[in-house]
DNA sequence: GAAAAATACTTCAACCTTGAAAGTTTATGC
DNA sequence: GCATAAACTTTCAAGGTTGAAGTATTTTTC
């Protein structure tokens, strides 16, 4: 053999990367998926609905929505719908502007939401507890960046 | 103010990690759903099961795909049938077990896998080039360790 | 070897998701 | 102002996803 022979599989670390972190974010996915739904008989795009309107208090139109959580318009239409009709949410009407309207969530709306977030938050505590808060500083400063440079681009 | 101030947001580093590890995954698997569909008529579960296939060219039993691919039994049935009308993948009987069958990519299956892997590789290059190799080799042996403790914990 | 348990897969209802098409309303150009 | 374009949303078909229930087969147990 050559001593000097290159890899064969060069340059195949973002490919890696990429499987692996889809498995990662798979796992932890599915792991929230069924504990939202056992403990508060909540979906993951539901409560990522709630998620954003309980940021935005003030409400937001159905694009921003759409817009934030990268997900279709179309999708957006019947979460919404669900959660309407969970009366966690309510679709008000827009002065000056007939085509849209404000969601917000109703006050039991924010009420569950704030039971729910703090159980997802000691859930990603306990999900991600193997890695060190150092790595997890380092790694999102490098994902927040990832990010900044596709929007930058897109 | 007090100088001995406790952060009054603590020990969130996991949780932002989490937010944004889930939005980069879901910008790039957006990217990829829209290329394979517009440049090869392929679906991205589709993908992922011939890509397991291609890997285990004496194929594999649904319930490996399904455990390899993290995602529910039912899931793959339907999504090996489409591949089966598709002419990429099929279904042979197993001696001695007639519960199971073995699923096996077709000679088209490969040559379309082998195609698309090709473009998949390149556009992965693509969409990560922000992500230096230095930190992609980082991050993916953190996303290994992540993954084995996992493993062993479940 | 018959009964019980385990294994492998499919079916189904409910929900999520996209992308295209269509509807409504508002803004723009002339 | 009127026609046209743009913006915002919903509808719909096709497909993906789960989890529970059901079917069939094999293995285990006694």
């Amino acid at each position: 053999m050559d001593a000097m022979t290159p890899p064969l599989v060069a340059h195949k670390d973002r490919l890696r990367l990429w499987i692996r972190l889809l498995r990662a974010a798979r796992v932890v996915e599915g792991e929230l998926r069924e504990r939202l739904k056992t403990q508060f008989e909540m979906t993951l795009p539901r409560f990522d609905v709630m998620s954003a309107l309980y940021r935005e208090r003030d409400g937001m139109l159905m694009s921003d929505l759409s817009r934030f959580l990268l997900v279709s318009n179309g999708n957006v239409t019947g979460i919404v719908d669900r959660l309407v009709s969970d009366g966690f949410v309510v679709r008000s009407n827009r002065e000056g502007d007939r085509r849209t309207s404000i969601v917000r969530l109703t006050e039991a709306g924010e009420i569950r939401f704030a039971e729910m977030a703090s159980a997802h938050e000691n859930w990603i505590e306990e999900l991600l507890k193997d890695i060190s808060e150092e790595d997890a500083r380092r790694l999102s400063s490098m994902l927040k960046a990832f990010r900044s440079n596709w929007e930058a681009e897109h």
